[in-house]
DNA sequence: GTTAAAGTTGAAGTTAAGTTTAAGTTTAGA
DNA sequence: TCTAAACTTAAACTTAACTTCAACTTTAAC
């Protein structure tokens, strides 16, 4: 199965100008032409799109994708390089993941203070909260951030 | 208690020129001036500032973060809109680390595949793989993606 | 054989979130 | 009082990841 460009645009949901900036770029490795000079993608180049598309949400930057790719093109020399790669892009991913729960927390006890705040049409409600006022759920992040979280 | 600029930077980890920045976008509502024009920062402002490094952590641009601070200044008439502003950046949190997730699984997935593609020098040692040939927690994953995950 | 839609390229433009620079001012300490 | 360190501003520069543009070519359908 072959496809034009707008169609893997249409079918991976990214622009076509941003798969000709990955071509562009290296991202994409020997993407087929017609006669005439039109790109003519297989499954195979979906597959690499996608895993762009992986890589690229894991916030790895396009430069380093780049080097993946191109080591995975190498063959099995480059297997131990590419697994250290992606060890480490697993990791970035639970710090993330991590520090976006914590802000989680933060928010959820945001949204709290303002539910409650709404009910009671001022946040003066919570003037002189303590522990007790809070939700249990909650308590961590106030007794940690009582002071910042306003 | 008051900081300089430098002061504030160095507790907050950040640059000084960041928070000039935070100030001239209007993220950072009246800082003080001495008579020179040298900016006094106050124990408030510092709580302002770790608001806006969470805000930022959860992804919200900073001119999202520009209107949340001016409605928190406009007082409790505000309070519904920021619920909803916060209820929202909650469920992106959410969002986000769901597709973190994903794509941790889709990486302990290949982490497997090197790791054991290393041990026998090649990637073809997995070319005949079956699904009893993944470790049972990588097996949803390779299920859902085997076409895609090489 | 025409023609309109879709493709091509290189180059320039865009956006966000800063950073750097240049030129000048303020301040703290000896 | 002097001076060096720290501060000020406006404006230009940076980077990543695209997008848009202009000018031109290829292709599919009639």
């Amino acid at each position: 199965m072959k496809y034009s460009i707008s169609e893997v645009a249409e079918i991976i949901g990214v622009a076509p100008s941003t798969i000709r900036f990955y071509d562009k770029k290296g991202l994409l490795p020997s993407i087929g032409r017609t006669e005439g000079g039109i790109r003519r993608f297989t499954d195979a180049d979906l597959e690499w799109l996608r895993i762009i598309e992986c890589l690229k949400t894991s916030g790895m930057a396009l430069s380093d994708i780049q080097k993946y790719i191109h080591l995975a093109l190498e063959g099995d020399s480059s297997i131990g390089e590419r697994y250290e790669l992606i060890e480490s892009q697993m990791k970035s991913i639970e710090n993330q993941i991590t520090a976006l729960s914590e802000i989680r927390d933060i928010l959820a006890y945001k949204s709290w203070y303002y539910k409650t705040s709404m009910e009671a049409g001022t946040v003066s409600v919570h003037e002189n909260d303590t522990e007790a006022d809070v939700p249990k759920k909650l308590r961590p992040v106030y007794l940690k951030l009582r002071n910042i979280v306003k």
